[in-house]
DNA sequence: GATGAATGAGGATTCATTCAT
DNA sequence: AATGAATGAATCCTCATTCAT
């Protein structure tokens, strides 16, 4: 066996020759991190994608690390943002658990490598993760509990569940961008298609709905 | 990074020395895949985890995937046979869906290891897993979609989204499993443990609960 | 791959199952020898083509190099007696070439595998078979150049070309059984065949009767 | 035995450094494939003969399939097309079977290995020959047979044995080169040695002359 | 007489990285 | 900015051999 049977990736599609190589790198970097996760990634198959040779990733990256740690970062970035954002907005302003839903799910959408790149760290421990959510994450956290709380109907959960309100959030989202490829595999469909993304996204809705809302109310369609 | 930032797996416990050797690669094997992957799994720490040689392996299993293959197959039938059973019951007796919450959590209690392995799977494509899969998983999972769809209290879902709230129990199921490394990283706790898994398990219920019961009804503590 | 792109050979025949054992070693390993060569060879392919383990061939032999041995002795040493017959028959019973011819051919034909093997040696050099040659070679070959020179019609050949008259008959001798698996692949046709060997045979018959007969003799037929 | 008994090839004559070092592993892996045969070869001694490390012949071939692919095109490529153009020639200017021993041998003295290696894929079945020779010595091998038929004198072997006239040729030829090794081991005399080799040429046009030379002339000095 | 288990040595190959060009 | 060549370390795996059973 020469090499990979892991997915061929085709060599780089012409019509983005003329773009940075460095974007051109992450962008190839991030799909192979996303299904192999850093150890299982090889720096061959990036180079490969992006049409270049394994020594030139060292014209853009320090080393494999740099490369991972700058994935992440590209990656992570915005999404910490986004969060930040709603978790920061004025109570009379903050948007209902659908709304939040709806802006979490588009923007993982536009990076729908990301969530599954989360995951393998999560496995591992995170050991590249941690310095850089250390100095936001926990921060945001804090104030989504805060806004959680906040949040009318709560109450019946007892503060003390908050906590697993949200790690559930976290897993029904970042789940179904992980089970991705083993779903279009086992049954067929991809579920990262945009119909299919809106379908759970507002299945979302109303999963939030159900758990803040009045009881008693029927979950909207 | 001269080698393995990997937990150093102490070099096997003197006082498991008399178990059978396969039963004891089975194990270590287990539990680096799960941290691991596949790929990212080395033969020579699951020998040095045993207290062996790498070469001796061999005497045990044919190759790097045949040990993988005897990993997943030995953890993953108990829980489709459990699964068989919940699904197969006759309609009086099916238990509801927080006691099947309490039986499929206590028996990932007892293999943590294993939902951390499905996951990495998934994440890939879930290569070996489809071989295991196909002959099991598609009848339970048509059963289970009876089952649910048989619940009372279901019907204001809609027919159509059964599966999503399939999806949405088996991500909070699994993932509790898959973030614990990165959540005891992070929050310094240990969610595999007794209480923590107990806590989830009653919020899993509870979350079930609401999901099928009449409307109305206060989340019961 | 598991193991063995070489020819799978049957796990031993059952009617032979009575047989002593140490014979049915020396019979695989001889076969694989030859196929193989001594460094190609697996131990592990003998064991297999037995039906036994790996570990048993040291109940009967004490390691791969006793079991080439083995394998040489038994083979080469019934070839050397009929050499050193043919060679020492008084002049006046000394069989023509082509009688000579009929004789080797025939008694390599009971054991095609020792040409192979032969040749493998020579090869590389014939580091095990100058021990068991240097003891009975060195007389045969002196010999059997003694007889050809006696030969009536070599005299045109020139006293000092006799060797080369001895090895250009071992080169078609030996050439033959060695290019026959060769010759299967490419032209569909087995050279061991009794038939392709007689006809063989009676080839080199004429080609001898050429070098020595008196000149003008038409080849017979 | 720890290892190697093989010649120890001495690590790299500094006279050759400069040259192109694909050239150099081809020069190495052709000798240890002449000597060892494919299997026996280790990549480790070719890289030892050139002076690298063993990764770094990947640098030039792809795998050891490669590698002994490119010895085998490189050494059999040349001589292919030696026969090829002696074969083509118009039967006016087609050369006598003495000059064709001459060029024939000429050239496999530039390259002795060639033949050792061409008998190591012949004991085996010529798997690696194969496709190598399908595309080129069918052809050949029929033209060869046209000529051969063609030649003066042949009629009284009839046609259905000149086959065997151009087996017993290449048994000739390839043998010599073949027992080379064994040969100065036994009599300590190298066979390959302008001298030597030049006395066997003019053998080889003796017996071609005989074969097909008018009845009753004497084979000449 | 046979074997399961273990192992040191080695064998092909991959990988991240360096460096001169 | 890119690359050909080189390499130490590791990876999976094979092999001949040993030994207790």
């Amino acid at each position: 066996m020469p090499r990979s049977p892991r997915a061929p990736r085709p060599p780089a599609p012409p019509e983005r020759r003329g773009e940075h190589t460095r974007e051109r790198i992450l962008d190839v970097a991030e799909a192979l991190f996303a299904d192999h996760g850093f150890e299982g990634a090889a720096l061959r198959d990036v180079a490969g994608g992006v049409g270049i040779r394994t020594p030139s990733l060292y014209n853009h990256f320090a080393s494999k690390e740099a490369l991972y740690a700058a994935v992440l970062e590209r990656g992570v970035e915005p999404v910490l943002a986004l969060l930040s954002e709603l978790v920061q907005a004025p109570v009379a302003e903050r948007p209902d658990s659908r709304a939040v839903a709806q802006r979490v799910m588009a923007m993982l959408a536009q990076r729908p490598n990301l969530p599954r790149l989360v995951v393998h760290e999560a496995l591992a421990g995170g050991p590249h993760l941690r310095p850089l959510l250390q100095k936001v994450v926990g921060p945001v956290l804090v104030r989504a509990q805060q806004a959680v709380q906040a949040t009318p109907g709560v109450e019946r959960w007892g503060a003390e569940r908050v906590p697993f309100l949200v790690l559930a959030a976290y897993h029904m989202v970042v789940g179904h961008f992980a089970i991705a490829p083993f779903y279009r595999e086992l049954a067929g469909q991809d579920l990262l298609e945009p119909e299919a993304l809106a379908r759970w996204t507002r299945f979302l809705g109303d999963v939030f709905d159900l758990w803040f809302s009045a009881p008693g109310a029927p979950p909207p369609k």
